[in-house]
DNA sequence: GTATGCTTTCGGC
DNA sequence: TTACGGCCGAAAGCATAC
């Protein structure tokens, strides 16, 4: 067994505008910028990435793109919608190269992923910038696309590590130098703390990792119990032991589309539901699982989100029981609500996997 | 008092 | 100030079980 676990974070820097940037060397040195148009009107959508050129002008994901097109507007700026096919493929050439460089693999996006090099390196984390620089050497040559890597005891620093510098960052943090590394950093970067828990540490006065790694871990789990409490006091002094273990099923599918005009009225959105409800049962056949869980997601006009979902009793992979469960969501939403929908969307969860069945016919034949 | 499960909301990219 | 996608997994809030 190796002295110590090396493990490794990789993130693709501004990953769908650098594969743009890579297919287009006319757009090299401009700003560009990639997002979702809704088709509603000419600019109407938001960004998903934006190149860091783009981002020296305010651009940032989740940004309308009309406010992208405001900050870039005296600039020769690039605009482009997201070709979300082309992306994946890219993504699983990546993934492909990654999955060969260690000895555990783990996806955890379309341009993120961890690899455990403990055994490759024996636990010698004198070895590691060097894998780290023939890791993005791998795919700089092989794909052409630069990365940020980060090198660490575990995922949790690792994480943090490739986020520290970018783009085109390798940050390796020693087991020695992990606390150190930790401390002067918001609690908010530590996995498992959003706002409300962040909010709920800095009434207390625990503002960064290192605070909260000082707190005696009784008072912490007087705060939160135990579970947490005693996750929160291990996160904080660097110590994480979840293995890196390559994903199974996605735990929820969804689709959502922007409505062409805003409307509540049931004939209206039946059909688009009816496309979104098709898309998500091709899904499942494909990827041979069974939903428990329906839901809708409903944006009002004025943006605000709601959902509403249900659990089945059992497992299911019908596309009736699908439609009459989104059915009686809406149905039950529009009931309380009187506000008209831009965008509606349905999710499923609560997967399972489906036996191979074989038909009667070829069991009897 | 804590764990678990269900539902809704949040936030990253 | 402007005005706005489509996903996903995690966080949060609550009720009930242990």
């Amino acid at each position: 067994m190796p002295p110590n676990r090396i493990i490794v974070h990789v993130d693709l820097d501004y990953f769908f505008a650098q594969i743009e940037e890579l297919e287009n060397p006319q757009y090299r040195g401009k700003p560009v910028v990639v997002g979702v148009y809704s088709g509603r009107t000419d600019e109407s959508g938001a960004v998903s990435t934006a190149n860091y050129i783009a981002r020296r002008f305010g651009v940032r994901s989740g940004m309308p793109i009309s406010w992208a097109k405001r900050a870039l507007r005296n600039e020769e700026a690039v605009f482009l919608p997201v070709n979300r096919e082309r992306y994946n493929i890219i993504s699983d050439q990546i993934m492909d190269i990654l999955r060969s460089c260690g000895d555990k693999f783990e996806q955890v996006s379309v341009d993120e992923a961890y690899l455990d090099v403990s055994e490759k390196l024996l636990g010698h984390f004198e070895r590691a910038e060097e894998l780290g620089r023939g890791i993005k050497a791998s795919i700089g040559e092989k794909v052409g696309l630069t990365c940020s890597v980060g090198i660490a005891p575990n995922k949790l620093v690792a994480k943090i590590a490739a986020n520290s510098v970018k783009p085109d960052g390798l940050t390796i943090v020693l087991p020695d130098a992990v606390v150190d590394f930790l401390r002067p950093l918001p609690v908010g970067r530590l996995y498992g703390i959003g706002k409300k828990t962040e909010e709920i540490l800095t009434a207390r006065g625990l503002r960064t990792i290192g605070d909260l790694a000082d707190q005696p871990v009784d008072q912490l789990s007087q705060i939160f119990g135990k579970t947490l409490g005693n996750y929160f006091h291990q996160s904080a002094n660097g110590i994480d032991d979840s293995e890196v273990k390559e994903r199974g099923l996605p735990k929820s599918l969804s689709r959502i589309i922007t409505l062409k005009s805003d409307t509540r009225k049931m004939d209206e959105l039946w059909p688009t539901l009816e496309i979104l409800c098709n898309d998500l049962t091709q899904k499942i056949h494909t990827y041979g699982i069974a939903f428990r869980i329906v839901g809708i997601i409903a944006i009002t006009s004025n943006m605000s989100v709601q959902s509403r979902s249900l659990s089945l009793n059992e497992a299911v992979t019908d596309k009736s029981v699908l439609l009459d469960s989104v059915e009686r969501l809406l149905k039950d939403y529009l009931s309380e609500s009187r506000q008209d929908l831009r965008r509606i969307g349905v999710r499923i969860s609560a997967f399972s996997p489906v036996a191979v069945q074989r038909s009667l016919s070829s069991f009897l034949g």
